[in-house]
RNA sequence: GCUCAUAUAGCUCAGUAGGUAGAGCACUUCCUUGGUAAGGAAGAGGUCACCGGUUCAAAUCCGGUUAUGAGCUCCA
């Protein structure tokens, strides 16, 4: 005789055991066709699910997350469903549901075209409409697995294959589709409204590049019609602030085969480039570092002390000379260790920071570039304090006050924290690794961020913390880090004299903040697509003349503003002001100035924003303070 | 690196059944001197990514290479 409160406070006493799609119905017609799963004393639940005992219960409807998450799960199962209909022979795999949707692995004879995806998004609607119950059942693991073995799945079998044998496992089953699942799922197919087939590609059988290929299918699926609506306009919206798109219609940069993997920097996109690596020289001026600058091409024996040609060698670009073997550097530190290394240091000199753009190069396997964000030439704002582990602590969190500041100076307060300890194969005593873990956690709490810790997932040599940036289309790109390495300095016999005289190794961390400059204007692109803020914009004014007339104030304008520091250009063609005006706007520039003979009388500009507003005429001397006071505020979001 | 797709004028893209290429914008010249998102006319511009094959004939069909895109794997 369960009793069930609902969420909000209500009571509801039940003579004998009760299903969630009963108590449903006892609320409301609404509601019971309206659920799709229950929440039972925290425990997600089918609608189908009899309650025994007093139970805390909530309907799970599409207006939930869970209830979404539970509709994509089952809409996977339902594309399955499709897809054994219309490919006979197709294998089942896996299905998850991912961030805004779902996709599920086959493997069949022959990829899956964009015409099979059309075809099996149809059949997937015909099924839904029919409503097909979902019904769960449980059977032993043999049981199983002689069940998918005859059904000739032989995946689906070496999945309860490496499951204990003693399990008892849940299975969901619509018309003649069955699949291994711990669900919970729909009651009814019919609930399916609100879905769309989005791509195919390739994925490898239990994500390992030594096993087969599957065919993986994507599909988005929301609660309702607008819902999905609202999503693919998103993803065209966002489609159109693409880095690369955009980086040719502004004039930012060119990528081309003779290079593949390296980007020619145009005037515009290069003045961003410049603006960017001077605010960090400043950022990083103002916080103890000292600059410094490496070779580019350093003897291979250095990698090979570094343990990096162990590791990498097949990424890195080598190259011979006078019977020679060098590498062109693929990172900065083991140069930097080389700059600590010259002279004796004193304990006292601690912490050491040495900063570089440095400009790196790996060869990267071809099908992992991407854009300017994922590149084989880079440079990254990287740099290594030299410290002793009592000094970690307020390192980190020194680094972490400056991250977030530059961070904000973009506008990005969205940041993801992530801080990995140590793995299985470290070196270093777990004494050591506890106060270098303690010291970054530590920092992170004491400047109360949010963060998740990945277990195990740190670097051989240390911790590290990273932080990372989302970009429109939802892809998350790490770019700061900060890590504590035990290892470098020793296998590369950096020391310092201690207090009592003795010879003693520094930590080394590595950082930056940026990360690389590709990716991160890349990132600052589409994050702002295209439209610089002023201190960051390649040109911030143009001038415009009307007619001829007027030119040669244009001019005597563009001189007075580029004294005054302004990035400015004019535009004198013979056009008409409004083809400039579309023109130079469609180039997002801040600012137009335009001139005609009242501007020129009266030693004035007329300016207009790129939002279209127009902000008068007014002195040159004044729109000079309008850009200062834009250049303080940075990218920050008022 | 793997799977699939794509590669035509500076850019964005057409090119239907194999018969040696077309539009808009940009560019050049001329007319136009016009106050805030496209004034008009004429002209020039291509070894159809590269290499090979089939064919009387290939941008088009086939194979290979390179690059790019989506995803997977990887990322010191």
């Amino acid at each position: 005789m369960p009793t069930i409160t609902l969420p909000d406070g209500t009571q509801k006493a039940f003579e004998q055991p009760v299903t969630v799609a009963e108590v449903a119905a006892s609320i409301g017609a609404g509601l019971a066709s309206a659920a799709l799963a229950g929440r039972v004393n925290d425990a997600l639940v089918d609608t189908s699910f009899a309650i025994q005992d007093d139970s805390d219960l909530s309907i799970i409807t599409a207006r939930d997350e869970e209830g979404v998450d539970v509709l994509r799960h089952s809409c996977a199962h339902l594309m399955a469903q499709a897809v054994q209909q219309l490919f006979p022979g197709a294998q089942v795999t896996i299905g998850p549901t991912i961030e805004d949707g779902f996709y599920y692995d086959f493997a069949y004879e022959r990829p899956f075209t964009p015409e099979d995806l059309e075809k099996i998004e149809k059949k997937m609607l015909e099924l839904a409409k029919a409503a097909q119950p979902v019904t769960r059942s449980e059977m032993s693991r043999d049981e199983a697995v002689a069940l998918f073995k005859e059904k000739g799945e032989d995946y689906k079998v070496q999945i309860l294959e490496s499951i204990p044998g003693d399990e008892v496992l849940s299975f969901y089953q619509q018309g003649e589709f069955i699949d291994l699942c711990r669900g919970p799922h729909i009651p009814d197919t019919g609930k399916l409204k609100a879905f769309k087939l989005t791509k195919v590609a390739g994925a490898y059988w239990r994500g390992d590049s030594n096993n087969e290929m599957l065919q993986r299918i994507y599909g988005t699926a929301w609660g309702d019609k607008k819902a999905l609506k609202d999503y693919l306009f998103r993803i065209e919206e966002a489609e159109k602030r693409d880095h690369r798109k955009l980086g040719k219609r502004l004039d930012l940069f060119h990528v081309q085969d003779i290079a593949p993997g390296m980007v020619f920097w145009h005037p515009r996109g290069w003045q961003i480039w410049q603006v960017l690596e001077q605010y960090i020289r400043d950022v990083q001026n103002a916080n103890g570092y000292q600059e410094i600058k490496t070779p580019q091409v350093v003897d291979m024996s250095l990698w090979q002390k570094s343990g990096h040609a162990d590791k990498f060698s097949d990424d890195m670009f080598s190259l011979s000379s006078d019977s020679r073997e060098y590498a062109i550097k693929p990172m900065n530190c083991p140069c930097h260790v080389q700059v600590f290394n010259q002279g004796l240091k004193s304990y006292r000199d601690l912490p050491i920071r040495l900063a570089e753009f440095g400009s790196c190069h790996r060869n990267e396997p071809s099908g992992t570039l991407q854009g300017i964000m994922r590149v084989r030439g880079f440079v990254q704002d990287d740099a290594h304090i030299f410290c002793r582990d009592d000094q970690i602590h307020e390192e980190v969190l020194d680094f972490i006050t400056v991250i977030t500041r530059v961070y904000q100076d973009f506008g990005f307060d969205d940041i993801i924290i992530k801080l990995s300890t140590r793995p299985e194969k470290r070196v270093g005593s777990d004494e050591v690794w506890d106060r270098a873990e303690q010291a970054l956690a530590n920092a992170l709490d004491d400047k109360a961020l949010e963060w998740e810790e990945l277990p195990g997932e740190g670097a051989f040599y240390g911790p590290k913390i990273e932080f990372s940036l989302k970009d429109c289309l939802g892809r998350v790109w790490q770019c700061g880090t900060i890590q504590v390495d035990f290892s470098t300095p020793d296998r590369l016999d950096a020391q310092y004299v201690a207090e009592d005289g003795s010879r003693q190794i520094p930590v080394m961390l590595h950082r930056a903040m940026l990360g690389s400059f590709e990716r991160f204007i890349g990132i600052l692109i589409e994050h702002y697509a295209g439209e610089f803020p002023t201190w960051l914009a390649p040109v911030q004014a143009m001038v415009l003349n009307i007619t001829d007339s007027q030119s040669a104030y244009v001019h005597e304008v563009t001189d007075a503003l580029k004294t005054a520091g302004i990035r400015v250009e004019n535009d004198t063609r013979n056009e008409k002001v409004g083809f400039k005006v579309r023109e130079h706007t469609l180039q997002k520039i801040p600012y137009l100035l335009v001139v005609g003979d009242r501007e020129r009388d009266s030693g004035s500009v007329a300016v207009r924003a790129r939002n279209g507003e127009d902000l008068g005429s007014m002195p040159i001397s004044a729109f000079v303070d309008l850009v200062r006071k834009d250049e303080e505020k940075k990218g920050r979001i008022a």
